[in-house]
DNA sequence: TGACAGAATTGGAACGTTCCAAATACTTAT
DNA sequence: ATAAGTATTTGGAACGTTCCAATTCTGTCA
């Protein structure tokens, strides 16, 4: 075992070529003579050569380290996850590998883990960011021309790419969809209020209220914790409302699955006393009891598209900053009593790939 | 904006020091004055001085580049992305960064991520194998020097650490536990029969049953893919069987939920008229209905411990291969049924000061 | 004042690649 | 056989850092 580096110069001397040559080899350009080229193919696998494509980095002064940065706020959310494999598919089979850091929702975490991997030279960023995350944070970023792509949550004043799903239409479409099984009243729970995706999601409950004859109050928007825990204490205070609802919309799925079990903590049965839709359509919302009804937003799509538009801004080497919206759509199952109360608009639930395997 | 990069030449003009000097400011040396350094310091903030690290590393000749690889077969598996946090979490306090890629399961992918990590020097490998791979895989790592260290399942034949769970014992409480609840039919569902793992849990599934007291009956061992697909299908072949079980410890929690959806399909509650025990309690399995009886073998806590043990072998210099198999334990919840046909015997599961760190 | 010891600083020379301009090797046409 | 091409090959000189040996700066002591 040889304990040194094999390098383009060792390869060059056992060819009997300049390392010039060898190094066109490595680059498959097309001005080498097939014989030499395959002599020195031959020679590089001999000796067990290994690209060290930080020094190539080196000499072609930043722009291509076929690196890009991955960073999302809770990899322990599946959603993540997902978004994360998708992002790693397309990215790798562009020839790129894919620095992913977990910032926990961390905002100093996060901030040192963007500045390691600028110190790696990365050649772009893919970033869900952490709550309260400022704007500037990716300033620096983008004056060092490395184009950044935020994904999920958008980031209001920063100049920078943006995809996040639509969740405006989601939140309407489920409102009409439980207006149209003949709710009056129906609740908007959980989320806090500082954050973009709130603020867009309650916009669509509005919206899907007064599109729908409805009126709009005030008293059945009730904040929590994005979780399941605050799925419960907003299910609780709803229901103790004078006027009570009998129908919400929840932030996520999460706190759909928690306003589940505050109803049965209550003897009230979702779906049947009470119809409950979500918001994400995660793994487990098709499986539970009752199958919950929600809006779908395909996490490993948006990674996907994030990647591309990354890479795409990557050779292109101009940051256009661009902002897409995905589409999501309402899967009806259970937990909003369509299948009791109104039979008829049962959209199809998706067939999920996710199990498929 | 200056376009160019800043560097540490660019510094030493700037503070009106030498570019050595910086460096050494930059390594934090105590041989600087301390005036010199905070001099040096602002005029870095100043200029936005971004550190290259590619270069350091390449004077450095190898060994310190400070990121792992982590390599995983199925990051929308919630498993391994509770594993790769806890890579991450001590990699990243530890002052190194983690790539992270998801093979899929393909050995193709894996060589190829593998061989793109090793392009771009990392000095350590964190790596829960695809299906089928190839112990010689990593040989060329290991003989270059860099630590490489195997989670979750073993590669039989290659000389590299692993951490793996103690499979076998833990599918023996499990069936230990059934036959305890009172069954005699017990199956074992799901997972493909050519990897170790499935061997381990295989034999520990063996054990248990030869221990109660019980026969051992090919045809209750049914293997599929190990999905929740796979475990709806399993279950399917199960019922149809002749003499049909009447309870199953499953090869993963992903194969146990699919049980339990094909039972529920056939109008049988699991829990109730079956009993289901999975194995790695992913996160979903507690709050699942039925809460998921199953093995609980905490990947987050593989992933930190496999990062320490990677960190030790990087400082060390010396990859001396250890193994380490980790402790289990039985976590009794609803979907064995435990609960009402015989309250007793709840078992004590096994306090593993192993898990403890 | 000179010598001496630390303390602090500093100019190259690497590291392994790519790029450039220039050199050499072949063809083909004259 | 020679000029003019075209196809290949090739020595440096970068890239941004760290390391080494050597230098300059302090102060102290005789």
């Amino acid at each position: 075992m040889t304990k040194a580096r094999v390098t383009v110069i060792d390869i060059a001397k056992a060819a009997g070529v300049s390392k010039s040559t060898v190094s066109l080899v490595l680059q498959g350009s097309s001005l080498v003579n097939e014989g030499t080229r395959s002599k020195v193919n031959a020679v590089m696998r001999e000796l067990g050569y290994v690209y060290n494509r930080g020094a190539a980095n080196l000499r072609q002064a930043g722009a291509k380290s076929r690196i890009v940065g991955v960073v999302v706020n809770d990899l322990t959310n599946s959603f993540f996850a997902e978004l994360a494999v998708g992002v790693d598919m397309v990215v790798q089979s562009a020839g790129f590998v894919q620095f992913l850091s977990n910032t926990g929702e961390s905002i100093d975490r996060q901030r040192e883990v963007v500045a390691s991997m600028r110190e790696h030279g990365i050649s772009g960023l893919i970033v869900s960011p952490a709550r309260a995350t400022d704007a500037a944070d990716f300033k620096p970023l983008v004056a060092a021309g490395i184009p950044v792509v935020v994904v999920v949550r958008n980031l209001p004043g920063a100049k920078v790419s943006s995809i996040v799903s639509d969740n405006r239409a989601g939140m309407m479409s489920a409102v009409r969809h439980l207006a149209g099984l003949g709710h009056k009243r129906i609740a908007f729970l959980g989320g806090f209020p500082d954050t973009a995706v709130f603020d867009d999601r309650l916009a669509g409950y509005r919206s899907g209220v007064e599109a729908a004859g409805l009126d709009y109050h005030e008293e059945l928007v009730i904040s929590s914790a994005p979780s399941r825990a605050g799925g419960v204490e907003a299910i609780g205070k709803a229901i103790a409302l004078a006027r009570r609802p009998t129908a919400a919309v929840c932030f996520n799925d999460a706190v759909a699955f928690g306003v589940c079990d505050g109803l049965r903590a209550r003897r009230l049965e979702p779906g049947v006393d009470f119809a409950v839709v979500g918001f994400d359509d995660v793994i487990e919302a098709q499986a539970a009891v009752p199958a919950l009804t929600t809006v779908s937003v395909d996490p490993q799509g948006i990674g996907r598209r994030g990647a591309q538009m990354l890479l795409k801004q990557i050779n292109a080497g101009k940051a256009e900053a661009e902002t897409v919206t995905t589409a999501v759509r309402l899967v009806v199952r259970e937990s909003c009593g369509a299948g009791r109360a109104a039979p008829a608009r049962t959209g199809k639930s998706v067939k999920s790939k996710q199990d498929a395997e």
